[in-house]
DNA sequence: TGTACATCAGTGAACGCGCGTTCACTGATGTAC
DNA sequence: TGTACATCAGTGAACGCGCGTTCACTGATGTAC
């Protein structure tokens, strides 16, 4: 192929991350191997190492790319007066995404407990949990609000985890309930 | 060695499965091979076969193992009066345990999502799910207890993958003090 | 602005290791008589 | 009960595959003059 622009290395690395904040999420770190991450942006594996210091190491940019994307999904739902704000938080969580997009948290925990502390995927995991629980919560975290954003993920956890929709779909229902009483 | 008894040998693969239970939920399915859980019950791995068609099979049986223990100490926590039952089962689940026996719906939910539907690890951790979700939830399950289910669920989920002991802590007691509600 | 050369993004082959699985073998257990 | 033989739980070596990582190479890009 030769040699590429330097904005068209930096496109591609980008392309990388992205791809790889999906497939990771969708089969987990163990789940997808280099070629196909590259595979993903249209590359071959060779070149992996040109951009990434490790496998490790992209995971924990594409986990962080995850948690941003998050981020502003996140903020974008939770505009509007404060009253129903947790409500529609809880609403937009449990909407479906396309596969790849689901959160971050009940898709990369796993992974995630499973790296040393400290370590990059950690340190890109713990940065994103915060944020989310921030823009749910706010400065002063009342119990309420924590409550539905630990109720939110383990509904989440355990949709994926488990082969039971009726249950997973009444769970939700009652962290919905739960969202709005006063 | 030389063939086994028939009773030793059913102990042996007993003794198997509780060692996998413990060690694919502190290590993951894929962080665990067949010579470490063989070694776990003081065997090697060449006779793996001849107990188990295949890892896969296995963890499905730890799986199992894994939530009736928890079944058991969630039954026992549960016991005594109504009122404060929800507050004291999500006091049990709260409470630090050694290592790898930590809860099957936290430790293993990972894994399981990225089982085939209808596969044996899935139908396991399914089948232990609702049996826990029940427990809390009794027969006719209300809002609050299926909401608490999940936080104390989503609470420990965050608190193995992210770095943020505090931030544990604070959604811990967040979810306490929704136990203890009214 | 043109030209010569150095750089380096990406390619594809290859390496090496770990792990799931298979297999020939051992020798104590279980069974038939 | 005792004996001869078949069974089979467990062993350790080996196979084969996939995957993370490395490397020599290509040729367009970037740069020095």
């Amino acid at each position: 192929m030769g040699r590429v622009s330097r904005d068209r290395a930096a496109e591609n690395r980008a392309a990388v991350v992205a791809a790889a904040s999906v497939l990771f999420r969708r089969k987990g770190l163990d789940g997808v191997g280099i070629a196909e991450l590259m595979a993903g942006a249209g590359l071959t594996h060779g070149g992996f190492y040109r951009q990434f210091g490790s496998k490790d190491g992209l995971a924990a940019e594409a986990c962080a790319h995850a948690f941003a994307s998050a981020g502003q999904a996140w903020g974008a739902a939770g505009e509007g007066d404060a009253a129903g704000r947790l409500r529609r938080l809880a609403e937009f969580y449990f909407t479906p995404k396309p596969s790849g997009y689901d959160c971050p948290m009940a898709t990369l925990a796993g992974d995630a407990a499973r790296t040393p502390t400290g370590g990059p995927l950690r340190r890109a995991f713990t940065a994103g949990l915060r944020r989310l629980a921030h823009l749910v919560a706010g400065e002063r975290p009342d119990d309420k609000a924590l409550a539905v954003f630990a109720a939110m993920v383990g509904a989440a956890v355990l949709r994926r985890a488990g082969d039971d929709p009726a249950l997973a779909q009444s769970i939700e229902a009652a962290v919905l309930r739960l969202a709005d009483a006063p």
